[in-house]
DNA sequence: GCGAGTTCGTTCGATTGACGAAGAAATACC
DNA sequence: GGTATTTCTTCGTCAATCGAACGAACTCGC
């Protein structure tokens, strides 16, 4: 019974905003235009061009970076963006390690650190893990409150879109006092937004990664948990609860061992980091004390390690399963694999790839790619001050004023 | 590397476009709203909102409807939409049959008139044969053209978002040659949409039926083939290459029977509606010479036959292992099932959630209702008329002008 | 029954932002 | 070196919204 979006009314202020919005948006895309070929693509007028780049030239967010080449007549001046006007933060609250980045403008990382800790079970231990990383970020990098647009949190746990702070009862019931962007807010005075890690892993690729051509981009994240994060229309889409992404319970092997969700053969406890490791052991043997790592399973399929190329392959196996009826049932245009193991490369693909063309139709695999991801390790974090960006480039409003952080 | 949503500009007669189009929403989803109402919640002026009224009465799209309860002050006069102002036409190409409806602008049906045909290998006749339906609706309620807003088709066939009016090739080969969206529109002069049966029917459930609460919601078309419709953020979500939903070819049964696809054991081949009626042979015998149909099996099951009642409790089973991987996966905040089959309702309602039950988190259960259709075998066609509804509520330039309906 | 206070809707001048035409500056081409 | 072209700015015009003020219609309390 619901027809249009649900836009909200402009009035001539709202329109600049909206027009502003947009070139800000154009001109960090392109990197540098001139105002001449901005009129053109928008079919705004010149005049009103030129008002709004002074607008945005006057809050430090954009600058002039010479002349172009000349189409016949005056060489235009390329306008620019300010990719180091502005600082984010991001933060990844993983399973067993806080991560903090700071980035500028164009998601380059100035300063990061990371500590190991049980992320679980202690909520008030890992916000103060979190608060001593950032404030050791913002102070290596001399980095003053005033350039700071905001924070992006990346939680391990599905987050409702309605209180977007909690975390979920099931997933991380030691959490249940706590409000994770309530107390970021509180605690460093600025804007945060909390984002489940896949979510935020999809829209650092779609943003930095391989996700560059389009708007539909499905992330898979493997690690300890198994999660996908969907971007949809260029944004992240949580589903009606917040639980949109969560493959990691996907029943793949009716005979494969109880799950502690209650299920049976989840594609977490086939595929999951402690399945990855538990099945190397058994492979491959202890190393040291502690057994083989993910690290160690990644080293040996490079060094052409058997076994650890067959429990590649399986988990290859297992996860087609799943992206067969993601690539069926959403089609997105390209699907990227990320986490520790994934940097195995053509190694997983192959198999994944051999195991979706027997559960996928012809048409939904030949529009989608299928690759891992580039970006690394602080793919989640860079993530979360993504969400960050994002939100600053369509509501300029959230770039502080009176910027004292450097222009270049 | 794309930020916002790519927006277009607004100057002075976008931002009253944008405004109208907005209370042109407004009025249509409640009904009857008073001019200070749409003001409180638009938080637009008054005296705006007396001057967008005035133009959408104008354009025949509104009108008075006396006077509402008073506040303690002068009685608001309530504004109403003009439902029967303007017609819509919606046309669904269906496995074996064409179906036209024609509707007012609150998805009531007018006329309607169906034919059988076999579609699949026939464009040209099928086309011909749709056009004497549409003719024959036309002609029946002495709708002047002037008052048509446009025509949706309802195709058997995923459809690319890029070329709307293109079958897929490998559904439906022998359409190859033919543009749907241009050969209508050639014929009948009037703006044609032309989209995924099953989405329609999703459009349709989201406007008129279960979906009346939010804007995720998901359909599954239970026939010939099994496909499903995705309504995203109010919209039909139609993927990158436009075959989102096509769930009908993911493998449920290992051992399942091989498909037309390629595949071994996909959902279409153990309840499509081939399936369902063979099984029916085997176990409930011939009916007549022509063997039992999916009415048939309906109507044993309400009556308590117990061969039925199994075929549709093995349906369930399958459909959960689909439905299962969809909650996970999308998180709709509903399900509906359509289709002739889903008229049995809790029969087969009961199976399927408990085959659900074990293969989706509970958290994503909790969120989401899975329900049977009430809209009746006409759903997809009024959902291809509901298409060009929601295109003109956005857009009103799509309402034609000098509006000689009735405005009743 | 009557006046005070509210609410509804309209009118009208002020404000704001985009547009268009005209002009100045800079460059390519002949 | 002159002409045409392109870029960007300036300035007057126009359109849409807003706010304040006003008349109309109604409720409530006495």
């Amino acid at each position: 019974m619901r027809a249009g979006t649900a836009v909200l009314t402009v009035d001539a202020a709202g329109m600049r905003a909206q027009n502003s919005g947009l070139l800000l948006n154009m001109i960090w895309r392109e990197r540098q235009i001139s105002r001449a070929e901005i009129a053109r693509r928008t079919e705004l007028s010149p005049s009103t061009v030129s008002a709004i780049v002074a607008d945005l030239e006057q809050a430090g967010l954009v600058r002039s970076i010479g002349a172009g080449v000349s189409r016949g007549g005056r060489r235009p001046t390329l306008i620019g963006f300010c990719d180091e006007a502005f600082s984010l933060v991001g933060v990844e609250l993983g399973a067993s390690h806080v991560t903090v980045v700071l980035t500028d403008l164009r998601g380059r990382v100035r300063t990061q650190s990371k500590a190991s800790h049980a992320v679980r079970g202690d909520p008030e231990g890992s916000l103060q893990k979190a608060k001593e990383l950032v404030q050791e970020c913002l102070d290596a990098e001399r980095v003053p409150r005033r350039s700071v647009v905001g924070m992006g949190v990346a939680v391990p746990s599905p987050v409702h879109p309605a209180s977007p702070g909690k975390m979920s009862p099931l997933i991380l019931p030691a959490w249940k006092n706590v409000d994770v962007k309530e107390w970021f807010e509180t605690t460093f005075d600025m804007p945060v937004f909390v984002d489940n890690d896949a979510n935020l892993g999809a829209l650092s690729e779609c943003f930095w990664g391989a996700g560059s051509a389009g708007e539909d981009l499905t992330y898979i994240k493997l690690a300890t948990g198994i999660g996908a994060g969907l971007i949809i229309h260029g944004d992240v889409y949580r589903g009606a609860g917040g639980t949109a992404g969560e493959i990691g319970h996907i029943p793949v092997d009716s005979n494969g061992p109880l799950c502690v969700c209650g299920l049976r053969g989840c594609l977490v406890t086939l595929i999951g980091s402690t399945a990855l490791t538990e099945r190397a052991r058994e492979l491959m043997g202890t190393r040291g004390r502690k057994g083989p790592t993910v690290r160690d399973l990644v080293e040996g399929a490079r060094a052409g390690d058997a076994a650890a190329k067959q429990i590649i392959d399986g988990m290859g196996a297992y996860l087609g399963i799943a992206v067969g009826g993601l690539l069926n049932l959403l089609n997105p245009a390209i699907i990227v694999l990320g986490g520790e193991i994934s940097s195995v490369g053509e190694m997983l693909l192959d198999p994944l790839r051999a195991s979706v063309r027997q559960r996928a139709l012809s048409v939904s695999m030949a529009e989608t790619r299928i690759v891992t991801s580039t970006l690394g390790e602080r793919a989640i974090a860079v993530g979360a001050a993504t969400l960050v960006l994002q939100a600053a480039l369509r509501d300029r409003t959230l770039f502080p004023t009176q910027n004292v952080g450097r222009t270049a």
